[in-house]
DNA sequence: GAAACCCCGGGCAATATGCCCGCGATTGCC
DNA sequence: GGCAATCGCGGGCATATTGCCCGGGGTTTC
């Protein structure tokens, strides 16, 4: 059996190292090439055709997002493994639907790690358990749905809201009660599945209601 | 001449992977244990009394700031270099008030850092270049100056806190009643001069406390 | 005209908050 | 040593805010 060529991509050159250290004990997997951007990285991958390539997500020279979708576009059987450090459910999901097979937190053992090498090479999809277990709490369809079923004046005191406002201001500035904006304020936050204004406002950020600049 | 006995901690198995494979290769380093939180650190560091710690700043059981203090508190020779994802220079300048010697990003390249614990090994404070820089452009930038007047434990707090961590949550995370929790929070509403959670947390973001993805 | 939305706000109990206080442990400075 | 300052911790308490439900009046739509 041949051992499975491997392109490693990270920024970092410590868990590249790290990488290489623990892959160099697994007889079948051998790491062909290594990257720290994706313009390197892209390279390699079109000059070694690699049975796989594990990658991070943010990455110097574009995002990791970028990269697997323009490897995906060039060999749509490509195997991708993301390994990234971020627990955003949110990173999970595009880079899934950007096109790799699996995703991996940097927090997990270096046997998940592993497994999820062979799985993905075995064209399998893996999702480490934190992230799936976060992504399986966050209610189906996503939170930019969620946006949309807010009605116009709520989205209007949400506006106000996470641009520093309070009750009594919008009340002043919409001419209703302080307790309308009040109920309206509450509603946003069930809407949107927020438990805290800090949820809400890291929320508007995020669905670009709120700009944050200087 | 003796090798340098480091303690290495972080969380991520696959760092202190690439950590071992890095200082292997150099013939006077040598790395007798590792933790991945801040319990066995201590502990370890206690037990063995190594040369030089290596540590991360985000672990489970705690901040590395912490565990920076509670080392300084047991022996105040300690030589601590820490070495971590966050560009944040508010990290930088509180482990370094905090008492570690050095303040190396991970993206930094293996020699910065293999420099940066011998300089750190012979007493020599190390800051990496990225952070300097940063840290220079803030001072012209004022505003800093709010957030450098929490305390350590504010400014923990205020971390949890945008986050997205109710008190109770952090209560039970850093083992002290949600009461006080609630009453860090309001004084660093106060310190920060913001009036709501919803401004906090833009302050939070604008400061870089949070680091929200793009 | 009925059903399904909005927007508006009252009501009320449960909580959280703002604000002040004091305790014990450090730390620093004379 | 001793004194002041600071910090982390949390109790207390009045007040403000919240979560949550309600109903009414105004539209649109079928």
């Amino acid at each position: 059996m041949t051992a499975i060529r491997i392109l490693l991509v990270d920024d970092h050159a410590i868990v590249r190292e790290g990488y290489r250290a623990l892959l160099a004990k697994q007889p079948d997997l051998a790491v062909i090439a290594e990257a720290g951007n994706t313009v390197q990285a892209y390279r390699q991958f079109k000059n070694l055709q690699p049975d796989l390539v594990i990658t991070d997500i943010s990455l110097p020279g574009g995002s990791g997002l970028e990269l697997i979708a323009r490897i995906k576009q060039h060999t749509e059987s490509a195997a991708i493994l993301v390994f990234s450090m971020h627990q955003n459910p949110g990173f999970a999901l595009r880079a899934l639907r950007a096109g790799a097979l699996g995703y991996v937190t940097k927090s997990s053992e270096p046997e998940v790690l592993l497994h999820a090498i062979r799985d993905v090479y075995a064209g399998r999809h893996v999702l480490s358990a934190d992230i799936a277990q976060i992504l399986a709490l966050e209610k189906l369809g996503g939170q930019q749905l969620a946006l949309e079923s807010l009605t116009l004046r709520e989205f209007e005191i949400l506006r106000l809201l996470v641009a520093g406002k309070s009750h009594a201001d919008i009340a002043g500035i919409l001419n209703i009660s302080a307790k309308t904006a009040c109920n309206c304020h509450y509603l946003i936050k069930r809407k949107l599945g927020a438990n805290s204004d800090i949820e809400l406002t890291k929320l508007a950020i995020k669905l670009h209601v709120l700009e944050l600049l200087a």
